[in-house]
DNA sequence: ACTTAGTGTCATGGT
DNA sequence: ACACCATGACACTAA
């Protein structure tokens, strides 16, 4: 997959693909922290730099690399390549890649092969001795200086001008490795690989392929069909070929340093030391580029990355692990969860859906395989298909134990299913288990359509589809029960929110009439504390008038004699306090 | 062992 | 009459 980063250096094009293949990365279960947005952002930025930098140094290698890339889709053409403008042909490109750092570097040095053939050999001849330092260094530095060499002419990429591989001796090959094992020239490479670091890329991955620490052939072992015991490539070049670490990567010092970072730095990589690094091309096709990111890839992880390996997994487990959600609200979604429409004939057996309930209630009947099967392996149509055909229904099955009809309990979750690393949630697997039985009852009867479409199809539509097909009153009396059941449940589920969102109404409303009810009792509080005061104002009020009131003689008249009262056009009346009306003098008379 | 929440299903009534 | 919906009631499971 991130064989891509490898073959195009260019900048904002290959950072998209990198976020894209790292979106890709996160949906196919990658550690997210792995993939934190910030942390890639940075690490785009980090690359971006990087790119820009080495572009100007790189640029006719990559015009070189995109005639490669061009060539490569010719191949496609021809079956041999997979042409790879998006990450889903990374083993092929990654060989290819590899092939042509491989003949580049091969080429460019071709005029200096003899002598770092000769300085090996004659390493080989005189090691150990201090002199394998300088060559080992003045090998590496030269090794650098590669992509400054001029491009790699478009006939090297043929094999028929490219120098013939010069076989390695055995006892050059084992001079060769004790020589990358020397910790003078891991030094120096280490230096070189930090350079390379610096101006290089995009990650890679490296696997568990590459244990031994003899990287001597690395290269050439798994890029070539019996090449391992060439020597076409030493790792130097390959440090140039080598796309970048990780942006968290620290460019090792050496062995020990890098040893000593283990924690920030891939576990292989540690693991394996500055080989691992150069060992990345391998891994390039080896796991198909997994920008080394990735630590722990499974095989079934390198699978995935396949891409239609990965398309089938996620299928799977999309279908899977997502559970068939019985929201009256939100349901339906899992009209994929079938991962099959019947295509029967027109075979029935003639039992009903309450028999298919009790066959659903066997012990290791359908359904449990089938559920076994549906969260698992996900094969259950030639299963189903068995068992629906062999067992004549209503004959042994309904000879077993008999429960009650309602409610009888799935064996799928009787059966220890709740095991299954697919069914984590308890309630989204009895779910799941429902409609699984939805479906093992219609498959159990052929009938050829999905629960999902029984259930949510418009009755125009539905009776449409049911006339289509010529089904039997068994049949038929399932799929009106799987439709009324599915509707009926959808409703259920409607009906308790709708419960609920009253519940809650009738609780906020509560909760307000209380605040109304407290606001009342105080206003009316407050209400009554101003009528006394009013009262009180008004008998002081009284009691003075009257005090000011005096009859023909001068005296005052006695508040318990009189009272004082106010018609309707405002007269007030001086109105004694006797027990029965009397006439005042206006014959305007009041009583008390 | 008991309680409780959640869910599926049936029966019933309304639209 | 039929389909659909709403809802109470019941059974069951899992927490």
């Amino acid at each position: 997959m991130m064989m891509e980063m490898e073959v195009v250096h260019s900048g904002q094009q290959d950072v998209d693909l990198i976020d894209i293949l790292w979106n890709q990365d996160i949906d196919l279960g990658a550690r997210r922290e792995v993939f934190d947005y910030n942390h890639r952002q940075k690490e785009n930025e980090l690359q971006r730099q990087r790119e820009l930098e080495e572009e100007k140094r790189m640029d006719l290698l990559r015009e070189r690399e995109k005639a490669v890339l061009a060539q490569l889709q010719l191949d496609d053409e021809t079956g041999e390549y997979i042409p790879c403008p998006a990450p889903s042909a990374p083993l092929q490109s990654a060989v290819t890649s590899l092939e042509v750092t491989q003949n580049v570097n091969f080429t460019e040095e071709n005029g200096d092969a003899m002598s770092f053939d000769e300085c090996l050999q004659l390493l080989a001849e005189t090691f150990p001795v201090e002199e394998t330092e300088n060559i080992s260094v003045s090998s590496s530095n030269k090794i650098m200086s590669s992509p400054d060499l001029p491009p790699l002419p478009a006939a090297s990429l043929s094999p028929g001008p490219l120098p013939p591989p010069q076989r390695m001796s055995p006892d050059l090959e084992q001079a060769w490795m004790e020589l990358l094992s020397l910790p003078e020239l891991q030094q120096c490479l280490n230096m070189q690989i930090e350079e390379a670091l610096d101006t290089t890329t995009y990650p890679l991955s490296n696997t568990p392929e590459v244990q031994s620490p003899n990287f001597t052939f690395y290269p050439m072992a798994n890029v070539s069909d019996g090449a391992t015991d060439s020597f076409n490539v030493c790792p130097a070049e390959f440090v140039n070929t080598f796309d970048g670490p990780p942006p968290h990567m620290v460019p090792p010092d050496n062995v020990s340093q890098m040893e000593a970072k283990a924690p920030q730095l891939d576990t292989n990589i540690v693991a394996e030391g500055f080989c691992d690094i150069f060992c990345s091309n391998t891994i390039l096709e080896e796991s198909s580029g997994q920008q080394g990111l990735e630590e722990n890839e499974t095989p079934m992880d390198l699978y995935s990355l396949s891409p239609g390996e990965a398309f089938d997994r996620g299928k799977v487990n999309l279908t899977a692990e997502m559970p068939d959600s019985d929201s009256g609200i939100s349901s339906n979604t899992s009209t994929n969860s079938s991962p099959h429409k019947s295509v029967y004939g027109d075979g029935s057996f003639g039992y009903s859906d309450s028999d298919m309930e009790e066959m659903d209630h066997n012990p290791g009947s359908a359904e449990s395989d089938y559920s076994e099967m549906f969260s698992l392996n996900f094969q259950p149509d030639d299963h189903l298909t068995a068992v629906a055909l062999s067992a004549p229904m209503g004959q042994p099955l309904q000879s077993q134990e008999k429960k009650p009809k309602h409610h009888q309990t799935d064996p799928a979750e009787d059966s220890g299913h709740s095991n299954s690393p697919f069914t984590k949630d308890k309630q989204k697997k009895r779910s799941d288990v429902r409609l699984s039985r939805d479906e093992q009852r219609a498959k159990a009867l052929n009938i050829p359509f999905t629960v999902d479409m029984i259930i949510n199809l418009p009755v125009d539509d539905f009776n449409e589809m049911m006339s289509k097909h010529q089904m039997n009153e068994a049949q038929l009396a399932l799929v009106r029960d799987i439709r009324r059941r599915g509707k009926n449940k959808v409703a259920a589920q409607n009906c308790r929110k709708r419960k609920m969102e009253n519940i809650v109404g009738l609780e906020g409303e509560l909760d307000s009439l209380k605040e109304e009810k407290e606001r009342l009792l105080n206003e009316k509080s407050q209400n009554t504390t101003n009528l006394k005061e009013m009262k009180r104002q008004l008998n002081t009020l009284y009691l003075e008038v009257f005090s000011m009131l005096r009859d023909e003689k001068g005296n005052s008249y006695s508040p318990s004699n009189y009272s004082l009262q106010q018609s309707s056009d405002g007269s007030i009346f001086l109105v004694p306090r006797v027990k029965k009306t009397f006439k005042n003098e206006d014959n305007r008379v009041s009583s008390l």
